[in-house]
DNA sequence: GGCCAGGTGTAAA
DNA sequence: TTTACACATGGC
């Protein structure tokens, strides 16, 4: 199967019915505080295991910016362990708890004024964490690109390894295909779809095609 | 028991 | 400006 451009994909993907058993927009609490510590959480790491971390900062009612931004330390490496490289991300979990707190005031604030370079110039965000956040918690127009991405754009033949190239050719096909208005959540379900599709239809690296009737 | 997971920062070449 | 390499747990 050739993709002419990635409207093709999107509306491939939705004859698939792959986000049934997911929430609305694929990312659990979509649009709240919660994605922000995901997005660091799952880096490298499965989304199982950011779930555990996730439940025990929530039990502990620390799941908030306000609570992120005086945690202690070993507490918060405790909590977050089940998910990996846990000596980093709670570093940078609460540095970035502090900087959101002290630039913006608050999440609402935050997800109002937040853009994409102050989110880059932040320990422990890059382009993808960056994106996610934006799409996911601040409900913006962004499309995230991630490991996924690039396999199953491989497994139709194409060869981009830059983010932004991957980025650019998702986004301008449903820039074409789509009202503005609808622009979030589109990007929030096409990468959802990806993510979910890939996580089905991949033995280690090689993503399978299947047609679709 | 090695490999991998919804990346990112840093230190060498 | 590119290319290693570290970070780390837990499931397969």
């Amino acid at each position: 199967m050739q993709l002419s451009d990635s409207l093709e994909l999107y509306q491939w993907l939705e004859k698939q019915d792959l986000l049934a058993s997911k929430p609305p927009l694929w990312w659990p609490s979509y649009g709240t505080f919660e994605v922000i510590v995901g997005a660091i959480l799952t880096q490298n790491s499965k989304w199982e295991k950011v779930e555990s971390s996730l439940a025990n900062l929530r039990e502990n009612d620390l799941l908030s910016l306000e609570a992120l931004s005086v945690i202690e330390n070993d507490l918060l490496m405790t909590l977050i362990t089940p998910s990996g490289l846990y000596k980093t991300k709670a570093r940078y979990l609460k540095r970035l708890a502090i900087a959101i707190t002290d630039e913006f005031g608050d999440f609402e604030l935050f997800c109002r004024d937040v853009d994409r370079e102050w989110l880059l110039e932040q320990k422990g965000v890059g382009p993808e964490t960056a994106d996610s956040i934006l799409c996911y918690a601040c409900e913006r127009a962004e499309m995230v690109v991630d490991a996924y991405t690039a396999r199953l754009l491989n497994a139709f033949g194409m060869e981009y390894e830059l983010y932004e190239d991957i980025q650019s050719w998702c986004r301008s096909g449903i820039e074409d295909g789509y009202e503005e208005e609808r622009f979030a959540e589109v990007y929030a379900l096409f990468h959802g779809m990806i993510v979910e599709y890939v996580k089905v239809n991949s033995k280690g690296k090689v993503v399978t095609l299947l047609p679709v009737s």
